[in-house]
DNA sequence: TATCCATTTGTAACCGGTTACTGTAACCAG
DNA sequence: CTGGTTACAGTAACCGGTTACAAATGGATA
């Protein structure tokens, strides 16, 4: 067993070369103009050697580490693909690479395994991260873009997140007056999530709007889990069989799944016995029985531009504020419509 | 703007706590005894400080990275939810961190954007390696899982994967003989995955074991993606009019949803008119319109234990062979059954 | 008290790049 | 032929840690 291996070194390079050390570096960055003959022998003898810059090396030495992080509460919604998907095409663009951590509140034991320690910038799509934190790091001048989460204080980070509270009045306004709706349990997102917290408040404002009292045992933690929000509306089905309930706002659209398998399970009929809705628009979301009604959220576009603002950071541009995208209702079967 | 204000280093830290940069180094790895009295003195310092370790000098001194990559072919799939997630949490146990970069064959004209200098290890889960690429890093004694995928000329580079051909025999014999389908369309995988290759194995061997020949005009590309199989199918259709399709592997459960909607808009009824079939049992497939058929595969668990596997080869143990995990028919509605 | 061993700490040479500063050659105008 | 550019290349000091080796400290033993 040898040592790992990769031992070609920058002045293997040179020397092979006949040049310095330091115009292969610039060879490398194109930082400075090398002769064409000399561009051409380091070519050549680059490729004999298979050199490979050492990442870390170049990382010390030019105080910028080529990774943007991503800092996520779990991976336990199919929403992140999309997201995912948006982050990652710019950040190979750039030619930087993308490293993806989970850290929530209930982490805050220990450190966030990315920051400036490790990471020219970060997209926070994270609770894990207070407020605090985040001043602080701003404060140094760390770059970051909040993902679905708006910055406190009003500081000038920028944020990129959806319309939520306008379509969630929307979606909510239509089970009450397309479809006569009026037990409305909604199913909330995590706690201080903040697309949870805007839905939460649409909601209410369209059970104000057209005169149904709100009541606090219809919002249920569904964690914008299928698994979670499928518990909760047993348990909260089991345990008050007396509320008549005719609809169920999922809060989003992974939720949905739990609800639709616990209300079937009970032998309600959807949308006939209730109606469900939910929020984002994934994929699936057409298909499943009955198709959903839901709102749909341009999440790869989020993810997208979130990602090209951290890079106009790194060029020091004009950062961007809040950016708010548009959201759509999309009515299908499950809530009654297309009957 | 002060610049990148991570200036608080190892040396500061000693000359504060009145001791040497060994001392405070050894402190922080753990790699010597350190007396009670120092060590107090140094987390009460490095507090006081906010020191945080420079990550890439920590990595050229040491010459490990503390990262494990993974490399994709793309981001397309909701299978890649649970994949990651099982990775990610063995990954954060560790305390190391996860770079994800996406590369596939297309992109061979650049490196690949992970490898032996820029992660301590890698899972591979991409066809952008070829197989010499594969040996050649072994070769250099770079530690490697393969996962859905198993190593060249049986290199001893530990493998976790699913069990395809067998299951994908049975599903297909189930659509034979159980609702007498006979012109099955098949939705290939991405060229070159084994998944797909054995997928199409079974299905031949189904096909041959029950006397229907087979149809190469029957084998389509639908990627495992949901958009590429509603197009294929879509084209499929309008141009062989003539062929009684009455049943659909869609390669995967992703693919099944372009296939249903495919089908669905043609005006076919699924599965009276025609069976419709997945694989991976994905968290949703359960709740299509219809309830697919499918075969479940447990995703999370494959990302878990081929992180496990690396982890354990950084410990120089012994290597995992190839791991192959069971699969099972689920049977639902879509081919026909619990109509 | 002198000697020895074990434990804890310190000094300084790396790790593999980047880059400020310096040097040299080639070319031009005067 | 000389002085001044311009264009390219080289030397060596960093970046912030790790660690081999050496040394100091202190308690036990002779």
């Amino acid at each position: 067993m040898t040592k790992k291996s990769h031992s070609v070194t920058i002045r293997q390079v040179a020397q092979k070369a006949g040049v310095s050390v330091a115009t292969v570096s610039r060879f490398l960055n194109r930082s400075a103009a090398i002769s064409k003959p000399v561009s051409q022998r380091l070519e050549k003898v680059m490729a004999e050697l298979q050199y490979v810059p050492h990442a870390a090396a170049r990382q010390l030495a030019s105080r910028k580490t080529r990774v943007v992080g991503l800092l996520l509460n779990n991976l336990h919604n199919d929403f992140f693909v999309p997201l995912l998907n948006g982050i990652e095409g710019v950040v190979r663009k750039h030619e930087y690479n993308l490293v993806i951590a989970t850290y929530h509140s209930g982490s805050r034991d220990m450190p966030p395994p990315i920051g400036p320690h490790n990471t020219d910038g970060m997209l926070v799509f994270s609770d894990g991260l207070s407020d605090e934190d985040l001043a602080s790091l701003h404060a140094r001048n760390f770059p970051m873009v909040l993902v679905h989460r708006t910055p406190p204080n009003s500081l000038p980070i920028p944020s990129v997140t959806v319309e939520n509270k306008k379509i969630t009045f929307e979606l909510i306004e239509h089970l009450i007056k397309v479809h006569g709706r009026k037990r409305i349990v909604m199913m909330r997102g995590p706690i201080h999530q903040e697309d949870s917290y805007w839905r939460e408040t649409g909601y209410k404002a369209a059970l104000a709007a057209n005169g149904i009292p709100f009541d606090e045992r219809l919002v249920l933690n569904g964690n914008f889990e299928r698994g979670i929000a499928y518990t909760a509306l047993n348990e909260f089905l089991a345990s008050n069989p007396e509320i008549p309930v005719d609809a169920v706002f999922a809060g989003d659209d992974d939720a949905a799944i739990g609800v639709l398998k616990a209300l079937q399970e009970k032998g309600h009929r959807i949308p006939e016995g209730v109606s469900v809705v939910g929020f984002d628009d994934l994929g699936f979301s057409a298909f499943l029985t009955p198709p959903l009604t839901t709102v749909s959220a341009p999440t790869e576009t989020v993810g997208r531009i979130a990602t090209e603002q951290l890079f106009s950071l790194f060029d020091q541009q004009i950062p961007g504020g809040v950016t708010l995208l548009p959201t759509k209702l999309i009515t299908r079967r499950s809530c009654g419509c297309n009957a």
